[in-house]
DNA sequence: TCTGGGGTCCTAGGACCC
DNA sequence: TCTGGGGTCCTAGGACCC
C-alpha cells in the first residue's frame, strides 16, 4: 500500500504556525513580487479568490473579506517542510518526498496493522509537533492515494483527514466522483479533449481502450490509467541529480538598459553555479532568455532566448556569468521594456570527471576560490561575497511588503513569549 | 502601476553513423 | 517499376507536476 500525506493549503497554514491570531481568518500567500495567489487557506478560497489571482485586481476582495496577505517566505516553508518530512519518515523506512508539501509512504510488510489508525497517528504528530495539518490518502496505487487524499481533503468532516481505497467497490465510488480535470496528470489540455469525448470522470476515462490512451496521452497517460484500475504502474522514482537547473525572475519595474540586464544575468549565473557545485556537477551549456512584459499590450513586444554550448565543462560562477553575458549580448535589443530574464543550465557530467577540452579548459585556479567563496557565503549569508558584476550596491530588490518573519531560520525573528 | 518560479517526461523528426 | 536496415544523438515542442 501507498500512503500520500499533503499538508493543508502549505503556505498558508505555514503562516498561522507562529500567528495562531489568524486560525479561521482567511489568508493568501502570494508569488515573488507579491505578483499572483500561490496558496489559499480555506476561508479565502470561501470567499471567491482563484488559484493564481493577480493580487492587483484582487485588492478590493481582499478589503471587503478582512484578508490577511503574505509575500511569500521561502525560508520558512522549506524550513518547515523539512520538519514535517522528518516526522513522516519515521513511519516507514521508503518515503519519497515528492514536493515540497508532499510525499508518498510506503506501507510494506505493513499487513497487520490497522491503516488508517497508523494515518491517524501521523496526522496527530506532524499537528502537535509542527502546527501543520495534513491529510493522507491510502491505497494499493499511488495515483489511487491520490484520488484517496483529496476525498480526505474534500470530507475533513466524515474522514478525519484519512481515507483509504482499499476495496474495488470504494475504487469505482471514488474514481465516478472524481472529475476528469481533477486526475493527477491531466491537466488543461488533456481535460479538454477527453471532456470533449464524453469522458468527464476518473471512471470514464479508465473506460477508454489502452491503444487509444497510448495514442492521445503517451505512455505516460496510459501508465496512469493502468494506476487508477488498482494495477501498480507507477513506482517510487530513484532521486537523481537535476538535469536543469533555473534561476528566473521578473522584475518589479521594467529594464530598458543593458547594464541593468547584464547585472541580473551575471547574478542569475553565479546563483546557477552555486546550486551546481552543490549537486558536484558541471555544466556544459547554458540558456539565457530576456522578455518584455506579455501583458502590456500598449508596449512593443520581444522576447528570446539563447543556447549556447560552453567549450569545455564548468561549474564556476566567474565562467557561467562570462558566457551568460556574452550571450545576453547576442539577444539584447535596445527601445523594449524588459520584465523578465533567467538563466537555465543544461547538458551536466559531474565536476570530478569531466571531458577536458584540448585547445581551452575552464581555469583550474577556480574551484579552489569557488570553494572558498562558498565557504564564506555559508557562514557569512547568501551572496556576501560576489562578483564585481553583480549588484555590489544592493540595488535590486524584489517586492516582498508583507514578509512575515523567518521564524524558525534567523535568530533575530525568533519570537518572544511572555509567561 | 501591478500578472511566479522551478522542474519532469515523452515524441517526432532530422542529422548522422556503419 | 523497383532504391536497406539498424542504430544514436540532438532539438523542438507539447504535455504535465507542485
Amino acid at each position: 500500500m501507498f500512503a500520500l500525506a499533503d499538508c493543508n493549503n502549505f503556505y498558508a497554514s505555514c503562516e498561522r504556525v507562529f500567528r495562531p491570531d489568524l486560525n479561521g481568518k482567511p489568508i493568501v500567500v502570494l508569488s515573488n513580487n507579491d505578483g499572483c495567489v500561490i496558496a489559499r487557506s480555506n476561508e479565502a478560497k470561501a470567499v471567491g479568490i482563484p488559484m493564481g489571482a493577480p493580487a492587483f485586481k484582487f485588492e478590493k476582495i481582499f478589503d471587503k473579506f478582512k484578508v490577511n496577505v503574505f509575500s511569500a517566505n521561502f525560508a520558512l516553508y522549506g524550513d518547515i517542510s523539512h520538519r514535517v518530512m522528518d516526522i513522516l519518515s519515521s513511519y516507514s523506512p521508503e518515503i519519497e518526498i515528492y514536493s515540497i508539501d508532499e510525499c508518498f509512504i510506503k506501507l510494506n510488510g505493513f499487513q497487520n496493522f490497522d491503516l488508517v489508525n497508523y494515518a491517524n497517528e501521523m496526522k496527530s504528530k506532524v499537528m502537535k509537533w509542527t502546527g501543520i495539518p495534513i491529510s493522507i490518502g491510502i491505497s494499493p496505487t499511488k495515483a489511487l492515494s491520490k484520488v484517496a487524499n483529496r476525498i480526505a481533503k474534500k470530507f475533513p468532516e466524515k474522514t478525519n483527514g484519512v481515507y483509504i481505497i482499499d476495496n474495488d467497490e470504494k475504487r469505482i465510488k471514488a474514481l465516478k466522483w472524481l472529475k476528469i480535470e481533477d486526475v493527477w496528470g491531466v491537466g488543461r489540455q488533456y481535460s479538454k479533449q477527453l471532456s470533449a469525448i464524453g469522458v468527464k470522470t476518473a471512471f470514464d476515462f479508465v473506460q477508454l481502450n489502452d491503444q487509444f490512451v497510448k495514442r492521445k496521452m503517451s505512455i505516460v497517460g496510459l501508465r496512469l490509467k493502468h494506476d487508477l484500475q488498482g494495477i501498480p504502474t507507477l513506482d517510487f522514482e530513484d532521486i537523481q541529480p537535476k538535469q536543469n537547473i533555473a534561476v528566473t525572475r521578473s522584475f518589479e519595474k521594467n529594464y530598458t538598459e543593458f547594464e541593468q540586464l547584464k547585472e541580473r544575468i551575471s547574478t542569475f549565473a553565479v546563483s546557477c553555479s552555486e546550486k551546481l557545485r552543490k549537486q558536484n556537477s558541471c555544466c556544459n551549456a547554458l540558456m539565457v532568455f530576456i522578455q518584455a512584459n506579455p501583458f502590456r499590450k500598449d508596449l512593443p513586444q520581444y522576447g528570446r532566448s539563447i543556447f549556447v554550448k560552453l567549450p569545455f565543462p564548468t561549474n564556476s560562477g566567474i565562467e557561467m556569468s562570462k558566457f551568460a553575458t556574452q550571450a545576453l549580448k547576442q539577444i539584447f535589443k535596445n527601445g523594449f521594456a524588459y520584465k523578465r530574464a533567467g538563466v537555465i543550465i543544461q547538458n551536466f557530467t559531474p565536476a570530478n570527471n569531466s571531458q577536458q577540452n584540448l585547445f581551452e579548459n575552464s581555469d583550474k585556479r577556480h574551484a579552489p576560490l569557488m570553494q572558498a567563496v562558498d565557504k564564506l557565503n555559508a557562514v557569512f549569508g547568501q551572496q556576501k561575497i560576489r562578483l564585481a558584476s553583480q549588484d555590489t550596491k544592493r540595488v535590486w530588490k524584489m517586492r516582498q511588503e508583507k514578509l512575515s518573519p523567518c521564524y524558525t531560520t534567523k535568530l533575530k525573528d525568533i519570537i518572544t513569549v511572555k509567561v
